[in-house]
DNA sequence: CTAAAATAGTTCAGGACTAAACAATTCAGG
DNA sequence: CCTGAATTGTTTAGTCCTGAACTATTTTAG
């Protein structure tokens, strides 16, 4: 991820550099989404870095890993790309590496002769179940500021605007 | 922005692609962590194509120019790259390009001849406004699937979160 | 059946960003 | 002062992803 983070639009200042724009008043709909943008962008950064410097692996691979760790029986190569929202050319590249790594294997696709379906190896779910205990630890401890009250609403609440910017745009795939 | 969205961990099935995973109960900071990422990448996404297909200009360079709006005596090259939450040679790279089109100019520092100022030209505002506009239509539309009070309410368990995590890691530069 | 359209996976050129090395300048401690 | 450390902006190599072109196969319409 990225990177990027603000976005932005005319007059007042607020407290927080990125989200220090959208005027008085009105604009609350558009201070909510820069603040949302800047918190998930800082803490996406943050797992993308302890990745890198605990396991070495990017945020990309560690998504891919835990999409095949739901799914045992293993996925086609085209559905993996739609749960992942990333284009097809990026699934093979990273399905190139995690199989000369040993930890996914391609088995043909006994209803279609083009496609393949990935499936994690032992190797590679052992080495995500690691990963994942530690990766939920950083989560609680990101997220502990919030009690559990908050927790559900907030989820609840963004479950209302994903399910209606999906509407807005059949742009969204996945199930 | 790109681009990726999920992470992952143990168990159990939910509703929406990415976020199904995250197993039953306790798990909610780490599913409502889950949700916050697919949301926010997929507005993201969309605000992304939109601007480059209204405008043809990329994200970054979108959210360059409102952080130089909010400041009409210029910035820094070094705190501007601290708003944005990218690294130097990233602004580097983006003021030759806003230069090139007449949008931005770099003015000697009187106070230090390492740095330079940047800030938006007649013609630059003039463009952010009228892109900032529509941009917030943009956010209000997709936005309207909640009510105000949700809206606040959101907006105010961020503020929460992001406090909390901006304190466990200094790493967050930004004022 | 068969031709045309659609789909799965691959390849490749290109865009956008990072991290690291660098020159120029400023700052800090003796 | 004045030397060493820190900081500003730039350059460069490398990473990661996309979009478009391509091959092989499947699906759809006639």
């Amino acid at each position: 991820m990225r990177n990027d983070a603000s976005h932005a639009a005319l007059s007042d200042a607020e407290e927080l550099g990125h989200e220090a724009r959208a005027g008085r008043e009105d604009h609350a709909m558009l201070r909510l989404w820069l603040r949302m943008l800047a918190s998930t962008t800082q803490i996406e950064a943050e797992i993308r870095r302890r990745l890198r410097e605990r396991f070495g692996i990017s945020l990309a691979r560690f998504d891919y890993m835990a999409q095949l760790y739901r799914y045992e029986e293993g996925l086609k190569m085209r559905v993996l790309s739609r749960y992942l929202m990333v284009t097809g050319g990026n699934v093979t590249g990273l399905t190139d590496e995690l199989e000369r790594d040993g930890l996914v294997g391609r088995a043909h696709s006994p209803d279609d002769r083009r496609s393949w379906i990935v499936s994690l190896t032992p190797k590679g779910r052992a080495s995500f179940e690691t990963m994942a205990k530690e990766h939920e630890q950083w989560i609680l401890e990101m997220f502990s500021g919030l009690d559990m009250k908050t927790v559900r609403q907030m989820h609840a609440q963004l479950g209302q605007l994903r399910v209606h910017v999906m509407r807005s745009e059949p742009a969204g795939e996945e199930g």
